[in-house]
DNA sequence: TAATTAAGTGTAAATATCACATTAATAATT
DNA sequence: AATTATTAATGTGATATTTACACTTAATTA
């Protein structure tokens, strides 16, 4: 009999987060040292087991939750992993979450009592299990969706200059982008109000900050634009 | 203890598949006719338990094997649906495959015997638990991928006209495309062969028939295109 | 008041996209 | 043998988008 429930085995389910953060030295992801077996005192990404009475994506933002203390975050599924071994202990299947949160904001004491720590996306220690991979995806994900929506502005404080979003962009997509038309085609969109206040401490002339306007976005999206950079 | 493994629900897994089809009256999908409870007799994805000693993709390669009798099928994960209820005989988490097979290709004797059936994807009957919903985020996915790599080769024979290819990426688009500007976008992919042969079915005149080439592909792969239609 | 620093701004050239209509090849019909 | 019918094949000019590129401005500090 292919399909009955019976005779099917069942597995643990776990869910682990690719947490990403953006400050002045770049973008970065949330790590923790595990301080149980296997693999004590070794760095892994965070997560934690399904609940039988849990949603995946519930899970997931109780995960962050736990950690950062931040609620009503952008979280998005990636991927499953289920290779035989990937968790010596037992058989268990991973499913993969990103979320992106703005450094300045979480809560910096639970992070420390967990042990937990933040790393330039280019300068990470080595994770456990297949947690690398992990996030390799989950870097690739970042840069498809950030050409398709305007997701980068989750990883920024509320007020931001240009520059800090120019440097945001140019984080996630690995490369030098053109100030100038960075900023005409951020403009285009029309999804950024620009305050009379500016920002005095990265220039002597100040630059002006912007608030990203979710209306103006919303109304926007029906038309699903690209962001070509 | 936040993570212990003892402590952790285990969970049914199962794994069900979109698996895409198309011919000359355009783009199915293959569904099958539960035998079993609970919905017998109702319309359903194909699908099963993953095992013990399974991963993942592996599931997914054996169950379209099973009911189509095909092997090296490209295939992609696409989700995992966890509603608590979303099958009612137990917690089962569903991770969702998708699979683009050429219609004629496939073993049709063992799809009668499993009551298995092709259905146009515009004309499907109403399927159990949440496979509506995994069917209309698999054909975004398709839409999706189509336009990054030249996936809608996988739909086709081996040996195809520029209309077959045509009608192929519109049924999937579901939108008309303009031929000369889609031939003229093809063509400057290099990745054709074009026959000196013709097929003689669908005109007086003929039409040449191409063939996909893999190693052009390959070569074009590094500088990774879009094909916007 | 001169020097320094980063912010802010526009244009022209190149490329890509889009809309669009005629001729070519063959088989079937007379 | 000539005519007709059918679908295949092909190119161009107009428009929109993308790219490359350099100087001026505002404010602080020496």
């Amino acid at each position: 009999m292919l399909n009955s429930y019976s005779s099917a085995d069942k597995v643990l389910l776990a869910v682990d987060c690719i947490i990403f953060g953006f400050d002045n030295d770049g973008l970065k992801i949330l790590l923790i040292q595990r301080d149980f077996e296997p693999e004590k005192g070794k760095w892994s990404l965070i997560g934690g087991f399904l609940k039988r009475d849990e949603v995946l994506d519930t899970a997931a933002t109780r995960i962050l939750n736990t950690y950062t203390g931040l609620n009503d975050i952008y979280m998005e599924q990636l991927h499953a992993y289920s290779e035989i071994d990937r968790d010596p202990v037992e058989r268990t299947i991973s499913v993969s979450y990103f979320a992106l949160i703005n450094i300045e904001n979480h809560n910096a004491e639970l992070i420390q009592n967990y042990h937990a720590e933040w790393f330039p996306i280019n300068d990470a220690p080595n994770l456990i299990f297949d947690h690398n991979e992990m996030v390799q995806n989950a870097i690739k994900r970042l840069r498809y969706k950030t050409s398709v929506k305007p997701i980068g502005f989750e990883l920024l404080p509320e007020k931001f200059t240009m520059r800090q979003l120019l440097e945001l962009y140019e984080a996630i997509l690995s490369k030098e982008l053109d100030k100038r038309n960075f900023i005409s085609k951020i403009n285009s969109l029309g999804i950024l109000n620009k305050l009379d206040e500016k920002d005095m401490q990265s220039s002597r002339k100040g630059s002006y900050l912007y608030t990203f306007n979710k209306e103006k976005y919303e109304e926007k999206l029906q038309n699903n634009f690209a962001l070509n950079l």
